[in-house]
DNA sequence: TAGATTGTTAATCGATTAACAATC
DNA sequence: TAGATTGTTAATCGATTAACAATC
């Protein structure tokens, strides 16, 4: 029988993915060998048969039935399921306190993310650099994106300037928006919006407060 | 017939009323005075009867057939179920670039939470203040979350310490923990952990433009 | 009244969990 | 071989969407 194409991972599973992959590399440093989805699902208190299934739609027949799944393979397999070993330039938007932490932090190039420059209305910051990425002014944003080759826009600005942005952003010719403003963002179809949430999360933790404590 | 108890708002609800919020304060903003689910929905591109089953979650029988729902009251009703009125003290723990970014963050204000003091293992920092919040040694946590009643602990750490800080911070008393670090965190039943999973967010970005770049 | 929209019950869809044969 | 675990098919569960009567 002919084998499907990659069986798809789900949204929700490509959330599971970067634990286990601390948990995998834990294990790795410490030497072990192999891991089953049992010890794995136990660790991170999930489901047995979700961890397989995951493990299954990135590392096909990479288990041993009574053994486990060899670490390392593991590790390799969801890097390449989570596109860590791909390379995307991004223009940042909005250099404020959040802006601002995003330039500075060195990890982004585990997850093949690359910040290329950033941009700003405030003049007093334009030529100022972060993390050695120069601010420019927005009106260098079209230019840079294209001259550049960007494909990721990582909008940091206040909520109500967040359309505007977007909206130059994906006519400079960018793909992908990180959106971390709480403002639905109206994008043409090939463009793809990833929201990060935090008022979600906040209410999230009210609401636990609210019932528990 | 007896009314149900205030019927249960899913997860996923949740996420989307920070978006409704936006919208409606912007029409509330520009005087509209009614709104209908539909209309909603084909701004924030939602479907209809989603939208309609969530306000009707929040907001009972506020609705008018033909006419829709009193903007004002949608707004206070959705508040009240994100708990944004309610006052809830946390500690940030972890003064790095993204611990600074939220200490100086003056929104959070709007969502309930209020950071009250930072902590961060490097002694240089100790005594300065960012946003108003002294930073303080790690040793202090312990005194310090009961003695102001905190309920909230920020993990802004790097991911190898995120579980020994984690543990801290459910020995203090803490009841909610808002994660930032890709990692699992093992708590007590009675505390909730939410992760603000970047990593999740980066892959389904790199993913897209695999896809369609 | 006619038109639009609400609010609810039923159908569908996707993801999680259960059950179990295959295999190292 | 016996024990543990894999990998897959079936059952369950929760959320989304469809259908439709009620009502302003």
């Amino acid at each position: 029988m002919i084998p499907k194409g990659s069986s798809e991972i789900s949204r929700q599973a490509i959330g599971r993915f970067p634990y286990y992959l601390k948990f995998l590399n834990e294990l790795n440093l410490s030497r072990q060998e192999y891991v089953s989805a049992p010890m794995i699902a136990s660790s991170l208190q999930l489901h047995e048969v979700q961890v397989r299934k995951d493990l299954a739609a990135v590392s096909r027949r990479a288990g041993k039935p009574g053994v486990g799944f060899p670490v390392t393979r593991l590790i390799d397999d969801i890097k390449r399921a989570l596109h860590y070993d791909s390379r995307n330039r991004a223009l940042l938007v909005g250099a404020g306190h959040l802006g601002k932490a995003l330039l500075s932090y060195g990890g982004f190039d585990d997850y093949g993310l690359e910040i290329v420059a950033a941009f700003d209305a405030d003049p007093s910051l334009h030529g100022s650099e972060i993390g050695g990425k120069t601010i420019f002014p927005l009106e260098k944003l079209d230019e840079l994106s294209s001259r550049l080759n960007v494909r990721i826009g990582i909008i940091t600005v206040p909520s109500n300037a967040a359309e505007e942005v977007c909206e130059r952003l994906v006519a400079s010719g960018i793909l992908a928006v990180w959106n971390f403003a709480p403002t639905y963002l109206s994008v043409p179809e090939h463009v793809l919006v990833q929201n990060e949430n935090m008022a979600a999360s906040l209410a999230l933790l009210s609401k636990h407060l609210a019932e528990k404590g």
